[in-house]
DNA sequence: ACTATCCCCTGACGGC
DNA sequence: TGCCGTCAGGGGATAG
């Protein structure tokens, strides 16, 4: 599932390989990853180069030169990623974005249909405010999440997960970071001590950046702009590991549920 | 205002 | 073998 470091690899790969590419046309074979109507949305791609790709949090924003946004979400298992203009479209192909001049095609893939593309008219800062989202994850500070902690009868991942305390974080990161900071996923957000709380910000900054390095987690389903897979599954520490040793001190990873999702941890290194 | 729950969608998996 | 029920999960909608 597409979390921070895996929508940040597709962002720089598109800065790459699609910045001031043209599209020639979009081929749309299913309305419902498409938030608007779809003329809409080809009037927004169509109408300029792309001029700037950006990010926030799980959002990919795509900057036409005519000053129009397209805001992106690949959600659980969309894929974005670069193909030979000769592919044939499968049936979990939804959009095809031609571009001029070029042999290769912008596919859109996602086997549950819950990604979206989305033409945001106010820009990619307004559309931030108006999804009410917090700071990006590589960008918070631990006053800020200290603020909102303090203020909350949820459980610390509960918190890490709502996007509006955070954005970018989704199952895998919470985990990853949490165990890193030595925090337990169901402790109450309001009893961390300043302390675990700076201590868990430099966590997630520590494990979004070296998962970024590795070109993202693969899991099932995602893959970069050139259709590679990443490659920090093989650095998990606690995430899906049930029952194997903590890399710290041998005790078998506990799996329990916290906001409605598996959760895995340490239940002796992490209090 | 805050929090929990349901829903979307499809593939994987377990039970019989 | 094959059928059917259940589960997974991000975020929006809805209900307490």
């Amino acid at each position: 599932m597409p979390e921070l470091p895996e929508v940040e690899t597709v962002v720089r790969a598109l800065r790459r390989e699609v910045r001031g590419a043209r599209v020639e046309a979009l081929r749309c074979h299913c309305a419902a990853v498409v938030a608007d109507r779809e003329a809409a949305l080809r009037a927004a791609l169509c109408e300029g180069p792309f001029v700037e790709f950006t990010r926030h949090g799980k959002y990919i924003f795509m900057v036409m030169a005519g000053g129009s946004t397209v805001a992106v979400h690949l959600r659980m298992t969309g894929q974005l990623f670069l193909a030979g203009r000769e592919r044939p479209p499968d049936p979990h192909t939804h959009l095809e974005i031609l571009l001029v001049d070029s042999r290769r095609k912008l596919v859109y893939r996602d086997v549950r249909k819950f990604g979206r593309f989305q033409v945001a008219p106010e820009g990619a800062e307004g559309f931030v405010r108006r999804k009410k989202l917090g700071p990006d994850a590589l960008a918070v500070t631990p006053d800020e999440l200290l603020g909102l902690f303090c203020r909350t009868r949820r459980c610390t991942k509960a918190v890490l997960l709502d996007q509006r305390v955070v954005a970018g974080l989704g199952n895998i990161y919470t985990d990853e970071a949490l165990f890193r900071a030595r925090v337990a996923p169901l402790r109450p957000a309001r009893e961390l001590s300043a302390r675990e709380v700076r201590e868990l910000c430099g966590s997630i900054r520590e494990v979004l950046y070296a998962a970024i390095a590795d070109r993202g987690t693969t899991i099932s389903d995602y893959v970069g702009l050139e259709g590679t897979p990443g490659g920090f599954q093989f650095s998990l520490r606690v995430y899906g590991r049930q029952g194997q040793p903590c890399a710290r001190c041998g005790t078998p990873i506990t799996r329990t549920v916290a906001a409605g999702r598996g959760t895995w941890y340490c239940p002796v290194c992490q209090r």
